[in-house]
RNA sequence: GCGGAAGUGGCGGAAUGGCAGACGCGCAUGGUUCAGGUCCAUGUGUUGGCAACAACAUGAGGGUUCAAGUCCCUUCUUCCGCACCA
């Protein structure tokens, strides 16, 4: 008899013995074909892993154990994302420097995962705070500096009034931050921006060449907004000036019976002379602008206004005056900031119009039939056609676009345009942790990038980790770094303070692991060329619109800048669901049904963990924990390991078994390469239970077994590997091959149906011919036949028969 | 409002248009055990029936088909993004 599975000795045992060997360190022999598996790496927070850590990274640990066994040279890495927020809060609260909060972190974190049995190649680990590392994150954005994709702008920014830091629009949620969820208010300061805007189309297009899930896709595309429609200028009655508007629908143009801008648009500067109410206009832009942004479209459904009294526009195409209103639905980070309004035909604009007593003018009608523009706007676009619109009266909308357009470029007041959503990204941050921006002011030549050989310029000690009450990083405390000499002219020059935020690392470090130790360049041309792209990323859908849009920007850029040689990083994106609590409700310390990992490892074993979280349900969809749950994989490995007693020494598959055992090889294959882990397992639970049934398992059919079970259960199964004494190591072998011509029986028992219900089971030959097969199905329901005619008889081959009867 | 995902036993969840509920949990009965746990065997969608069996079942309502959880239309609910983007 064998022993009692003990998980505790046999897991620290094996993983003792993967370190010794290097048994996953990826290979630098660049002839061999190779794989790359990348998982997100993670923040190192002082609450330590979390169980919904080893959901993704036991999915692609299974990808990379699978790759290997199939003889693929594997790089499966692992690092740090250690920048950040939460680890400057603690240094500041419990007076340790965060780089030593980051050590105690990272290593909690690494013996965590240790303690999983990932095969992860260690020899390559990366950490963002490494200056060695960060030399690059600096190198990379000193690029974007000298190709003018990151500038210095003075602009209103959203502000954490917790973090005293300014945040992106991706991290900004619901009005609050979304690490602290205190709330944010405009700030106008001085930034560095990264010009991702120029890239929008390159994103938008290069989704086409990947294979990432529709989902991603579809949110990076829906993020970008991309735009397709046309500047119309209308001129300002008795001035040179025109006001230019963005519009999508410029074929209702002749129904713009007024003009909206913008609170913050600069042609109500510079007309004030002109403006008969230029006191309320003031009064109602500082209003709009007390407001943050996520006041201004909570209120959206209440429009607010003011009418420009003393300024008309002309229509172009009717010549009318029409006048002039401000109001903050109008936004003016987005197109012109001015609109042509056109009640008739666009929901916001009919709200306004009804508010104000605003004509609204029918253009355009349904196609066949009335329609009441009184009662709501009409928006239809598919069967729209236009009316009262002179030279494109009766044509469909799309065909009036095409010829307002025309109309417009000829007499060159108005020309097609594309428009974005998406906004540049907001680089600097007010915090010490993170990496300093390698950009000195200098009062002659302005802002001048520190040389390469100036890299990396190192994080100094400070004092003080508290960012200021006046918005400027604690670094601008320290005078004698602040102060240095410009590298350009040789004079006085102050360095900058703000640092880069959380994402910079990350937007790059796939680049990193390709060769980590290089200190000449990011990562050699070779080392690039052989492993890039990455084969598959796996990470989280909140990263959508954040890491995974960012690092896509800046490995685009280093591909027009010839630093690497692929146009996208990741040739294929997947997202795992998250693991809820037991209760169905997101984990949260406040809730109290935090799972913590560690129990698991200890008392089921880590093999139980990842074969749970495997089979857990759906990959891509969210999950419930459940410690019965657990208990059910963990009986699981138990009954493969006490195959051992029921094991034969019989070589090859036995008869009865052969067709399950190719069967299931197939199935646990495919659904390894299509994120169907659970099905998997399920697959080979059953298999199992066969073995069970028949109180007996071949010696071939047991190493198939383990072989197949090894990338989800490596410990378990390198023992019994060893033990039933075979010959090197498990992880060594080679993945398990199938004949299709043996995952099908040559019997099969198929069902009879009468009109689509199943009145018998027959077992049939599966090359039986049609005919004979129908003549007996209809034998064997002979009987409940009787009477009826006979309309159709359908044989599905190796599944069904259906008799149709009246 | 727009976009995405999901609604199947007591629960987690399976089903290239072809026998709905694989696999697991839980539960029930029996066995092993001093006992509890473990382990083993059998059963387990609902309703009716001693039974064989029959009828009903994939959020709701229609449709296509010999055949629908799956395809089409209408509709309800939940979750997650985005949200005045002209």
């Amino acid at each position: 008899m064998s022993e009692v599975y003990n998980h505790h000795a046999v897991e620290k045992k094996w993983q003792k013995v993967w370190d010794d060997e290097k048994a996953f360190a990826a290979k630098n022999d660049y002839t061999k074909p190779k794989y790359y598996a990348l998982v997100e790496f993670p923040y190192p927070s002082g609450q330590g892993l979390h169980v919904g850590h080893p959901r993704p990274y036991t999915a692609l640990d299974i990808v990379a154990r699978k790759r290997r066994m199939q003889g693929y040279n594997v790089l499966y890495p692992m690092g740090w994302d250690a920048f950040g927020l939460p680890t400057e809060n603690y240094a500041i609260k419990n007076h340790i420097h965060p780089k030593i909060v980051t050590e105690n972190n990272v290593k909690r974190f690494k013996d965590q995962l240790h303690s999983l049995g990932y095969s992860f190649d260690w020899d390559r680990e990366i950490n963002t705070t490494d200056p060695g590392y960060y030399h690059w994150t600096q190198w990379i954005f000193r690029k974007l500096f000298e190709e003018g994709l990151a500038y210095k702008k003075e602009m209103p920014i959203n502000w954490c009034t917790s973090c005293k830091v300014g945040l992106a629009n991706e991290e900004v949620v619901n009005g609050v931050c979304e690490r602290c969820g205190s709330p944010v208010v405009r700030k106008v300061k001085s930034e560095w921006m990264l010009k991702i805007t120029e890239y929008a189309d390159k994103l938008i297009d290069g989704l086409d060449t990947v294979d990432y899930i529709e989902r991603v896709k579809v949110s990076q595309k829906n993020w970008i907004g991309r735009s397709t429609g046309a500047e119309v200028d209308f001129a300002i009655a008795g001035t040179e000036d025109k006001l230019t508007v963005y519009t999508t629908r410029c074929d209702t143009l002749f129904g713009a019976t007024y003009m909206v801008v913008s609170p913050e648009h600069p042609y109500l500067d510079k007309y004030k002379d002109r403006i008969n109410n230029f006191d309320a206009i003031l009064a109602y832009r500082e209003e709009a602008a007390k407001k943050s942004d996520f006041e201004r479209s909570e209120l959206a459904k209440d429009k607010t206004g003011v009418c420009v009294d003393g300024l008309l526009a002309i229509n172009p195409v009717t010549d009318e005056e029409i006048p002039i209103w401000v109001s903050d639905y109008v936004l003016m980070s987005y197109g012109t900031g001015a609109i042509m309004a056109v009640p008739g035909h666009d929901d916001r604009d009919w709200e306004f119009a009804k508010k104000f007593g605003l004509p609204i003018i029918q253009v355009v009608a349904k196609d066949g039939e009335e329609v009441d523009i009184n009662e709501a706007a009409f928006t239809d676009v598919a069967t729209g056609v236009l009316v009262n619109s002179g030279f494109i009266t009766g044509l469909s909308v799309e065909d009036a676009k095409t010829k307002m357009i025309e109309f417009l470029e000829e007499k060159k007041i108005g020309h097609a345009k594309v428009n974005y959503k998406l906004r540049d990204w907001v680089f600097s941050r007010q915090r010490y942790w993170g990496e300093p921006i390698p950009i000195v002011h200098c009062d002659k030549c302005g802002f001048v990038s520190l040389p390469e050989s100036e890299l990396p310029l190192l994080l100094p000690e400070v004092e003080s980790y508290e960012p200021t009450d006046n918005g400027e990083s604690p670094l601008a405390a320290m005078t004698d770094w602040v102060n240095t000499t410009c590298p350009c002219c040789g004079g006085p020059a102050k360095r900058e303070t703000d640092t880069m935020p959380q994402w910079a690392g990350s937007s790059w470090y796939f680049l990193r692991y390709c060769d980590p130790t290089n200190d000449k360049e990011l990562a050699s041309k070779e080392a690039l060329k052989y492993w890039m792209p990455v084969d598959w990323y796996n990470g989280g859908m909140e990263h959508t619109t954040l890491h995974l849009l960012y690092s896509r920007f800046w490995h685009k850029f280093l591909y027009d800048q010839g630093v690497v040689t692929t146009p996208e990083p990741y040739q294929k994106r997947t997202s795992h669901g998250m693991i809820l609590g037991e209760n169905g409700e997101k984990m949260s310390k406040s809730r109290g049904n935090v799972v913590n990992p560690d129990d698991i490892v200890r008392d089921y074993g880590a093999d139980t963990l990842r074969t749970y979280e495997m089979f857990i349900g759906a990959f891509d969809l969210a999950a419930s924990w459940s410690e019965d749950g657990v208990k059910g994989c963990r009986r699981f490995l138990d009954r493969v390991w006490k195959l051992q007693d029921i094991m034969t020494q019989d070589t090859g598959y036995s008869k009865d078994l052969e067709v399950l055992m190719h069967q299931t090889i197939q199935k646990v294959s495919n659904d390894f390469e299509n994120l169907k882990y659970n099905t998997a397992i399920a697959a080979m639970m059953a298999l199992i239970n066969e073995f069970y049934k028949k109180n007996s398992v071949t010696r071939d059919e047991y190493k198939t077994l383990i072989t197949l079970l090894n990338p989800v259960a490596p410990h378990i199964t390198e023992e019994i590997w060893e033990a039933i004494g075979c010959e090197g190591r498990i992880y060594q072998q080679k993945w398990p091959e199938f004949d299709p011509a043996k995952t099908v029986m040559s019997t099969v028992e198929i069902a009879v149906q009468i009109n689509g219900k199943v009145k018998a089971t027959l077992e049939i030959d599966k090359n039986d011919p049609k005919e004979q097969v129908i003549e007996a199905g209809k034998k064997v329901i002979a009987d409940k036949l009787e009477g009826k005619s006979i309309v159709k008889e359908i044989y599905v081959p190796g599944r069904i028969v259906n008799i149709v009867v009246k």
